[in-house]
DNA sequence: GAGTGGTCTAGACCACACG
DNA sequence: GTGTGGTCTAGACCACTCC
């Protein structure tokens, strides 16, 4: 966290979504409610329609918005549970619920990584990189375990941040431009360290979310995101354009 | 594959769109291999520059294309297991890995669904649905288990479909424009039924995916694919266009 | 009617990569 | 330099909904 707006030279649209998502999260903007039209966000902006029309089109095609023609913009109901197709920071997500959010950090340090994690980002077998092992909780109860690897070549500040004041995700967000994102979803019993963490019962399975970011074509991060199945599900929404 | 040009009164963008696909989907277009060029498009097709990049500009968040500033636009590395964010037919997934697809017919018939399908679908309590449940096969491996439910308003021929020769996503993307799909993501433990239909050993979790479907605003499937998750994984592959 | 979104154009400027 | 993508504008036409 800390300092700047980072309202640095965004492109015009991505000012606009923004600015809509900023309203989304802090809770002026709820569920159903109206968006501002096109004609309302060229006015408040000064920009053309067209921006416009594509900062809520993609908003749209990402499930955050639901569009009538002849009738206006609204904001779509809202997901339980995570969302695919998306990188949002989960301190905001439980927040943005109106529920209390809270971290238990299990560990924040250097480590040196599995072989194939070093290659992926580029390293050196014996270099060190970040990790961080955080339990994410939603008034109180743990809902994400969340165990990160993070390149020190293209994060080198990540070590400084307090995980209990910014999340990872945040801080990622915010200091590296996003530009490419794998999401995979798997499924698995979970380990004795695992289940005790995200206080489940034995014998239940844990849905995994592992996500591999990269920023100007460098790889970042990865993460494994685990959540006790009996209380989470993740889910996407889309408009597909036709074919595929 | 078959029959309709479905050439109908596509928006330009999704003309251009779907032009690409096939390119790809027919092999003309292998990975890595370079796209025409926004003014390529713009002569062929006698569109805007504005209608040509956004068709790529799609493609490309939907993880199917790369683009790289000042040099070109290039088809991206396949994905392995299944996709996140896109409605494929698994028959044709299959086969587009060079294996043998079969598939095994538990259930093909109508019958009265669950209260809360009846009011998804917007009937009657004591109408009946289609319903299909069928075993999907790798080189004779069970791979997915589908229980799909399918609303006789919007889809009145479904029933006479042979699954053996036609599978129900492929039967449904021809004869539907789909609109809108929502995706579901969870992990459980199955029930023995299950276990037994996919040859898991017990104890072990499964990975479903549950879609929904809707074409012109009205429902039309709601689908469970179940696989075993020790041998299964969900993926997706995109580029945020900046924040979120 | 006025307001909404859905699409499209024909230009424009920029930063970048390649030769 | 040329060609690429990244963005943006200021109009436009259409179909739709709501009053």
């Amino acid at each position: 966290m800390s300092a700047g707006k980072a309202t640095k030279k965004l492109p015009l649209y991505a000012r606009v979504k923004s600015y809509i998502l900023d309203e989304i999260a802090s809770g002026k903007l709820k569920t159903d409610a109206r968006v501002p039209s096109e004609h309302d966000l060229v006015a408040a902006f000064g920009v053309s329609r067209m921006t416009a029309n594509r900062a809520l089109r993609e908003l749209t095609a990402e499930g955050l918005l639901t569009r009538v023609p002849g009738v206006g913009t609204f904001v779509a109901r809202t997901q339980h549970g995570g969302r695919l197709h998306t990188v949002r920071d989960i301190a905001r997500e439980i927040m943005g619920r109106g529920s209390q959010y809270s971290v238990s950090v299990i560990a924040h340090k250097k480590l040196r990584p599995r072989p194939e994690i070093s290659k992926w980002m580029g390293l050196d077998q014996r270099h060190k990189v970040f990790f961080s092992h955080l339990v994410h909780r939603e008034n109180g109860r743990a809902v994400q375990l969340e165990r990160r690897l993070v390149s020190p070549k293209a994060a080198p500040d990540y070590g400084g941040i307090d995980p209990e004041q910014t999340t990872p995700a945040a801080y990622l967000l915010k200091a590296l431009p996003l530009q490419h994102v794998e999401h995979v979803v798997r499924a698995a019993i979970p380990d004795h360290e695992t289940r005790d963490a995200l206080d489940m019962a034995a014998g239940q399975p844990c849905l995994i979310l592992e996500r591999r970011t990269w920023s100007n074509s460098v790889p970042v991060s990865f993460v494994e995101f685990f959540h006790d199945a009996q209380s989470y599900s993740l889910s996407e929404s889309f408009s597909p354009s036709r074919s595929t």
